[in-house]
DNA sequence: CGCCAGGGTCTCG
DNA sequence: CGAGACCATGGC
């Protein structure tokens, strides 16, 4: 079981496209995947089903999943909005570098520069349109410029630099693989544009780290409206720490459906 | 126009 | 640890 749309559209991967009603087109990895769902089946149209299913996390118990949320109304709220919403497995570099980019941009900005970037950078991916996300080298050789033109701003620098160090080695994404979360998270955060936000994002998203809790801006005022009581300190870290733990071994499917739930029906609130 | 967006980094207590 | 300044860009 899957909820496709929501899994695509809910701020956790920015380039996938809907060609016709809910017929969804993008790339895992540098492969030209083409999906719909037939009757609460995932359907490949296009591409390799393994590697649908692995990326699509197909895997993950989601009645296990929601049998750890915390049963209180807001959480169920999001559950009943989001149901069938997959943390996906995406390939890491990617994930990592596209939050980069994200930081103080709305993810229809974050797609912008997603597309911008593959679109001057990335390799054509041959019988599409498409060109896959640009490899680490890549973007360790381009200009600062080249990669402000794609409207990343002062997040270029950081761009280009972490991509230096994952290009030589010096960062090994593929070796920090076997590293426990803490451990995965302190490395990452030694990396430019890198906090402890970015950083969870990427174990979530990208690592597979599915206690990982990002607190952005959304989640913050989630928690502080619905789980904190008044008087205690609200900040980032002190809302992770004290919320991750009360979330679960899955705290970030938690975490990620409470998010996608408050901003789609607070943009709908406004029109 | 001011405000905000899936923040990070540096400085100063 | 925490608060504040600063960093670019685009949509509303």
């Amino acid at each position: 079981m899957i909820n496709l749309r929501a899994t695509l559209e809910c701020g956790q991967v920015f380039h996938w496209t809907e060609k016709e009603v809910g017929l969804w087109e993008g790339l895992i990895g540098k492969e030209l995947t083409v999906l719909r769902v037939e009757r609460g089946q995932l359907e490949v149209v296009r591409g390799n089903a393994t590697r649908v299913a692995r990326y699509f996390a197909m895997d993950h118990d989601l009645a296990e999943v929601y049998a750890g949320f915390p049963q209180d109304e807001t959480m169920l709220a999001a559950l009943d909005f989001c149901r069938g919403l997959r943390i996906l497995r995406q390939p890491a570099w990617e994930c990592l570098a596209t939050f980069i980019t994200s930081s103080m941009k709305q993810v229809v900005h974050i797609r912008q520069m997603s597309f911008a970037l593959r679109e001057l950078f990335g390799r054509a991916v041959p019988g599409s349109g498409w060109r896959a996300y640009p490899e680490p080298a890549r973007l360790a050789g381009a200009s600062e410029n080249e990669l402000r033109a794609c409207g990343l701003g002062y997040r270029a620098k950081n761009l280009q630099a972490t991509a230096q160090r994952v290009a030589s080695g010096e960062a090994d994404l593929v070796g920090w693989e076997v590293l426990d979360d803490d451990d995965l998270r302190e490395a990452l955060c030694t990396l430019p544009g890198v906090g402890r936000k970015v950083a969870n994002c990427a174990l979530l998203f990208g690592f597979g780290r599915l206690s990982a809790f990002p607190v952005d801006t959304w989640i913050a005022r989630i928690m502080r409206r619905s789980y904190w009581r008044g008087g205690q300190k609200s900040t980032p870290l002190a809302l992770e720490r004290r919320l991750a733990s009360r979330f679960g071994p899955h705290a970030g499917y938690a975490q990620q459906y409470l998010f996608h739930h408050a901003r789609m029906t607070a943009r709908r609130a406004r029109g």
